[in-house]
RNA sequence: GGGGCUGUAGCUCAAUUGGGAGAGCAUCGGCUUUGCAAGCCGGGGGUCAGGGGUUCGACUCCCCUCAGCUCCA
């Protein structure tokens, strides 16, 4: 019987199941509501708001399979990825947890039937750990689980302790680990030491205190389970391989590098590229998956860390074209059954990851030369110093090791002890930018727990203030345990208005509304008073509130409106929703026609006139969909779900705020629709008066061009195309009438030319022309004159004198025109510049132009007599 | 969010300390030619990303905005 990764996991969840536990499915790698993590990262987190009791739990028994992504950060280094057994970017977790129902005892004993039972480990393999104090944890293992005591290890802290802040639900944890044999790692004696033979499979967390902002432990009222055991671990254990890179997961996508690349697989270190490849791609395949992109910051930077990472380890395989996304398809066929999303988007995945290989290729092929440069200039010194590192590196995007690789080739070192400073100090620049700090949170509620919203009917409520800080910028953060005002959330940006003491003797102004965790947080400015945990009345900003709203129903309506007229495959990327005022991501191939931009348009503004009412439910989650309610992928959603419906024409799972009846929105206009990423369009819109006085500003943009053309608006595009032929026959006519000017010009300077020696002079001043009318001149005058010469001529035109003075090359070792030009230039209020062969020069004031060409004419004759 | 770099013809890119906006490819016309990504001559095509400033004069220097690339958080 084969433990295959399906299997691994249906049997893991059935167990639980049998066991009263609801099975949940995956969260999406990009996590709802908390900015404060960077990828979900553990089984746990989307269960996060039941542990803290925020949420009541809809069930008490909960097991899930979670899609889990680590890259860089204090857990996993990401240049340890493909050089371990065990390390993975992108990995799942399984987990069952008890939400103040079942506790240390069902967990272990229900962990260890699992392992050996059904699982089939060897129980003398199993080795466990406890926190020091956790007595209770060591009697189950000892006298009902019957676990050899010298097999129980008693850890401090640091590994058998979980918090996860400084304050909140915590508690001690115990681990089981695998023995993998001495000949694995003959150094590694026991648990308790570094090393690769004591496989950490199962972490099993028991949240049982509340951690107090003074430090001390308060047992929490319901007990919690949070467990943990990484899937490709136990999967590597029950198919008897040495790493989990050599199970089923893993190998088809190694066999498939070898296939492309004809580079054959090596389980030792330099398999590491196969690995790297076959772990990065299901990372990206995942991530972009769920609505993660590459980018240049945030999660995007990662993201393209770990695309631009694998591509190395490509080339370092003699891969020099986009290849990843070659692998996409293969990652679809192993996980496809358990995560449809990636099988659905494999190749709008594929796409997007090719594209960012592309670029990533062309970046570097752009920027060689300028490595090549540096160690031109680094081969004098032997060197290549820590600011050409840098450069390449921060500026041009050079990848580190593809230097390396350079220098060694040349026989140069690098200074990277250079390279370190400058990138320290960059590290510096950013920390010291990165936003305001706060103060500790002021308490005045100890009983508070979370804040209740309801201004979903009521834009008005009397509460009292629970807690506040004061932030780096001078405002401060407010939460109230019952408040009205909506705090951001899906795209949607949070309340405006204002917080009154209910004796007036305080006033808050809001000016935007987040919610952390539990908390929906008021930010803003104290106008008067003080804060002191008092009573309150908040007052959200109608006009603000009202047109969110007509910009959220407007969303809404151009959703259905963009899936009628492009089609099904049109889905909800990304959303922004500020007054009057919504951007809309949603995937599509390609720009949309004038004329489907037309028909949404209409479509929007006819269910606008049909005025129809909104409705709100609260449903159960599978309801909904049944429904045929839009879900988000990237959303997660309870159990019960809010619904929002407009007629049957849209219904879309949302908690934003909405206007009544369609008829509110007024009036829509699309203002813009772009590219936003590879097969990813954005169109920007406006609502209400905003659409209106953006129709006039075009309106009055179009009327003021028409009136300085004098003709009808309708008329302006041929009246424009007229004028731009009409002035490409001016142009031509006086550029002849120039050359013409120029000609007759010159003949007469040439008649009253003067000689000095064998050296001809040319010298005068023309009305009506510029620098280039001049330039002209002389060139006529250089054409007609075969002898070595000197040329100084002034123009004016529209008040504004300017010279031009050119000097036979035989000449000007004795005589300079910039220096002629400069003297001239004096006289003027002016200056000049130019070659010591041609000058030219300007000035302000045109009445002494003739009388200083004049005297320098007077002067250059002296010089050359 | 912070720093660095880039933005010039349809494309790829040039332009000394600030002083006539260019090349190759593409395109159009003509000539030549039995071959292949052909040859020769000529033409069109530019708000030098946009806006402000300094200057007699800005593609060039300064400031702001936008876009792209890149690193850091």
């Amino acid at each position: 019987m084969k433990w295959t990764a399906d299997k691994v996991r249906k049997t893991f969840l059935d167990f639980f199941k049998e066991r009263g536990h609801v099975i949940v499915p995956s969260s999406p790698l990009l996590p709802k509501g908390d900015p404060t993590l960077l990828f979900t990262n553990a089984g746990m987190n989307q269960f996060k708001p039941y542990f803290l009791r925020i949420v009541e739990p809809p069930f008490t028994r909960a097991a899930s399979c979670q899609k889990c992504m680590r890259a860089g950060g204090k857990h996993n280094d990401l240049d340890n990825v493909g050089f371990t057994r065990r390390h993975h970017t992108f990995f799942e977790m399984l987990g069952n947890f008890s939400f103040g129902d079942y506790f240390k005892k069902e967990a272990i004993t229900w962990a260890w039937e699992l392992l050996t039972d059904v699982y089939g480990l060897e129980k003398e393999k199993l080795w466990i750990t406890i926190f020091r104090d956790d007595d209770e944890a060591f009697y189950i293992w000892r006298d009902e689980v019957g676990v050899p005591e010298d097999r129980i290890i008693r850890m401090g802290e640091k590994d058998n302790f979980w918090e996860m802040g400084e304050t909140g639900p915590c508690g001690p944890s115990t681990e089981i680990h695998y023995d993998l044999g001495p000949e694995i790692d003959p150094n590694q004696k026991s648990v308790r030491e570094e090393g690769e033979r004591f496989l950490e499979l199962w972490n099993l967390v028991f949240t049982q205190y509340n951690r107090q902002p003074d430090g001390s432990l308060e047992p929490l009222p319901h007990k919690n389970i949070d467990t943990g055991m990484g899937l490709e671990r136990i999967l590597a254990v029950l198919q008897g391989v040495d790493s989990n890179y050599h199970t089923d997961l893993f190998m088809p996508l190694i066999r498939e590098v070898e296939r492309i690349t004809g580079v054959k697989y090596k389980p030792d270190i330099e398999g590491a590229p196969h690995r790297v490849l076959a772990d990065h791609i299901r990372a990206l395949s995942f991530a972009i998956g769920d609505g993660i992109y590459p980018s240049n910051f945030g999660r995007g930077y990662v993201l393209r860390r770990i695309l631009r990472r694998a591509h190395r380890f490509a080339q370092k395989l003699d891969v020099n074209e986009p290849i990843l996304y070659r692998l996409v398809g293969v990652v679809a066929e192993i996980m496809g059954d358990t995560y449809p999303e990636v099988r659905l988007k494999k190749t709008e995945i594929a796409q997007i990851i090719k594209s960012e290989e592309e670029r990533f290729i062309k970046t570097i092929a752009r920027n060689i030369p300028r490595l090549l440069e540096a160690l031109g200039r680094a081969k004098e010194t032997g060197v290549l110093s820590g600011e050409d590192i840098f450069k390449l590196y921060d500026t041009y995007g050079l990848p580190l090791d593809l230097i390396e690789d350079y220098a060694s080739d040349a026989g140069v070192e690098m200074d990277m002890d250079g390279y370190n400073r400058y990138m320290a100090e960059q590290r510096e620049r950013a920390r010291k930018a990165v936003q305001f700090e706060a103060t500790p949170w002021e308490i005045f509620d100890n009983s508070y727990q979370a804040s209740e919203f309801v201004g979903y009917d009521t834009l008005e409520t009397d509460g009292k203030i629970v807690k506040a800080r004061r932030r780096s910028d001078g405002k401060w953060e407010i939460v109230l345990d019952r408040t009205s005002f909506y705090a951001e959330s899906g795209g949607q940006v949070g309340d405006r208005g204002r917080i009154i003491g209910i004796n007036d003797d305080f006033e808050f102004i809001v000016e935007d509304t987040q919610r952390i965790e539990g908390d929906i947080i008021h930010i803003g400015k104290v106008k008067n008073g003080e804060i002191k945990g008092q009573k309150v009345h908040a007052a959200v900003d109608k006009e603000h509130r009202f047109a969110c709203a007509r910009a959220h129903t407007a969303t809404h309506l151009m959703h259905a409106a963009l899936r009628e007229v492009l089609g099904e495959h049109v889905r909800q990327e990304g959303s922004l929703v500020e007054p009057d005022r919504l951007r809309f991501d949603f995937a599509h191939f390609q720009a949309m026609t004038h004329d489907e931009i037309k028909r949404v348009e209409q479509i929007v503004n006819e269910k606008i006139l049909e005025n129809i009412e909104l409705t709100v439910e609260y449903m159960d989650y599978h309801r909904a969909i049944e429904l045929g309610a839009i879900a988000l992928f990237t959303e997660k959603y309870g159990q019960k779900v809010r619904v929002v419906s407009i007629g049957d024409f849209s219904k879309e799972l949302c908690g934003g705020t909405h206007c009544k009846r369609t008829g509110d929105i007024g009036f829509f206009k699309i203002i813009k629709e772009e590219a936003a990423a590879a097969g990813i369009r954005r169109i920007d819109a406006y609502t209400g008066m905003k659409a209106l006085r953006w129709v006039w500003d075009v309106e009055e943009t179009l009327n003021e061009a028409a009136s300085v053309l004098s003709v009808e608006p309708s008329k302006l595009p041929v009246r424009a195309r007229k004028l731009i032929e009409e002035l490409e026959e001016e142009k031509e006519r006086s550029s002849n009438l120039l050359d013409r000017l120029a000609a007759t010009v010159a003949r007469e300077l040439a008649s009253s030319a003067e000689s000095v020696g064998e050296v001809k002079v040319f010298w005068g001043v023309v009305k009506g022309i510029d620098i280039e009318g001049l330039r002209r001149v002389a060139d006529n005058l250089v054409a007609q004159t075969d002898g070595s010469y000197v040329i100084l001529l002034g123009g004016i035109l529209k008040g504004r004198p300017s010279v031009f003075v050119k000097v036979h090359k035989s000449l000007t070792d004795r005589v300079s025109a910039v220096k002629l030009v400069r003297e001239i230039g004096k006289e003027i209020r002016g200056g000049g510049g130019g070659t010591a062969e041609k000058a030219e020069g300007g000035g302000k004031n045109a009445s002494k132009l003739e009388s200083a060409i004049k005297s320098a004419v007077e002067k250059l004759k002296e010089q050359l007599a």
